[in-house]
DNA sequence: CAAAAGCCTGATCAAGTGGTCAGGAATTAT
DNA sequence: ATAATTCCTGACCACTTGATCAGGCTTTTG
């Protein structure tokens, strides 16, 4: 997905933003600096996937990263841009892999990686998927612009590349769009729904044999059913 | 997916349960108070789905109701009764087709039918498949009972069906809890991510040939993706 | 008609909201 | 050592939160 400018930038911090001495940069990124502002970012993580950014207040956050309310205020100016600041890693992390895809490269393993890979950030990464759920049933409104511009050309481009391959007959025609809404849906289902699908399952957590059985069973169904024999697993 | 029991009833009159007047009921149900409560639920389901329990002032509701926020509180104890008020209706929709599916029924039909009912429910009740994706998301805090019990018995049964399918050799082997996960995920995609979607194919709203389209790409995979042929589509 | 029941709402409450700020503590630079 | 900078936080602010309630209004009942 290939973000170069990010949503919106780790916030300078405050005292910079207000009294920014031209020339050197006033705030360095000491280690207790950057312990600090992961500690709050991650409370965060937590606390917007789950209650979304209205339902979220910065005193759970605080409560939850252990910190007075205050000092998130010192590293963060405002409650969106520490949930904006949330949405660099997320974005980066979403689609950055399968950017590379070529015409000539083989159909079944490119969506084949791709399945896997989005099942695997479901898995590792749940958190993040949540609150981008969360962002996108609620209209967007703080990265309309993104999914507008990098998100629009990215389905484009790789869009344009299935198409390809329809045309030079090396998979089933189907809508490329609904192709990709579908892979992602199904993936992310299993992070956005995972309270459902663990008390359906009778699990108490994921474990790693039922993310490999998801990740057999949606290659199995959206490749055969693109007219793909599913490849032999890697590894 | 019938459900006798509701998640919790629609709330008493304030007055009826504080003073219950023991034989005949409290409160009729005349035009206007159906009324008032349904502008009300209206309003709620709007405001929750969009920004989820928490995240949701009954000001919020009120407003868009276009009543003083006294009166929400006069015809609903409190927010979560209000709340809850609304999955009652969200569950009876939810599933209660389907429950009439045999082992004799062709899978390939019920599949398709299952799919296409889905894809319309997202179409026709956006906002129920957004507020039951909120609840979930946030770990379904209000309606776990319900999941434990109704939902996994009917994901158990059918799934039961679909088992039976197999054995006798109608359709590929498949998980089926797996199957009727991907039919949930990739049909409500399209309802709770009505925004991306929308965005990336450059449209407004969604439109009756759009939703056509999904229907037919979806019960292409999918069915494909089980090794059934796709049944010409009914009228 | 009058009495009763149901309907409605402005005013009010304690608790919580995002955000500010003064000033002290700790660290770093000189 | 001393000065400068950065880090931290208790106290505070105006505003909103869910909820209550007294009292007036309207409709139904007898």
């Amino acid at each position: 997905m290939s973000t170069k400018g990010s949503v919106k930038g780790l916030p300078k911090a405050k005292a910079e933003v207000i009294a920014p001495k031209r020339g050197r940069p006033a705030r360095k990124e000491t280690a207790t600096n950057k312990e600090q502002q992961q500690k709050i970012l991650d409370a965060a993580e937590k606390e917007f996937a789950k209650y979304g950014f209205n339902g979220t207040s910065i005193q759970q956050i605080a409560d939850r990263a252990e910190l007075p309310k205050a000092n998130i205020h010192y590293y963060f100016a405002s409650k969106e841009k520490l949930y904006l600041a949330l949405f660099d890693n997320i974005i980066h992390l979403w689609n950055d892999h399968l950017d590379e895809v070529r015409v000539d490269d083989d159909p079944a393993e490119v969506l084949a990686r791709f399945i896997r890979k989005k099942v695997e950030l479901s898995y590792s990464h749940p958190l993040s998927s949540k609150l981008f759920a969360m962002e996108i049933i609620q209209g967007a409104p703080h990265i309309r612009k993104y999914i507008k511009s990098e998100m629009r050309t990215w389905v484009r481009n790789k869009a344009a590349v299935i198409e390809e391959w329809i045309r030079k007959k090396r998979m089933k025609a189907v809508d490329p769009v609904h192709l990709i809404f579908l892979i992602w849906s199904s993936t992310q289902h299993y992070a956005d729904f995972d309270t459902q699908v663990l008390t359906i399952m009778n699990r108490a957590e994921y474990e790693r044999e039922m993310i490999d059985e998801i990740s057999d069973f949606l290659c199995e169904i959206i490749l055969t059913g693109c007219g793909l024999k599913v490849p032999a697993k890697p590894r």
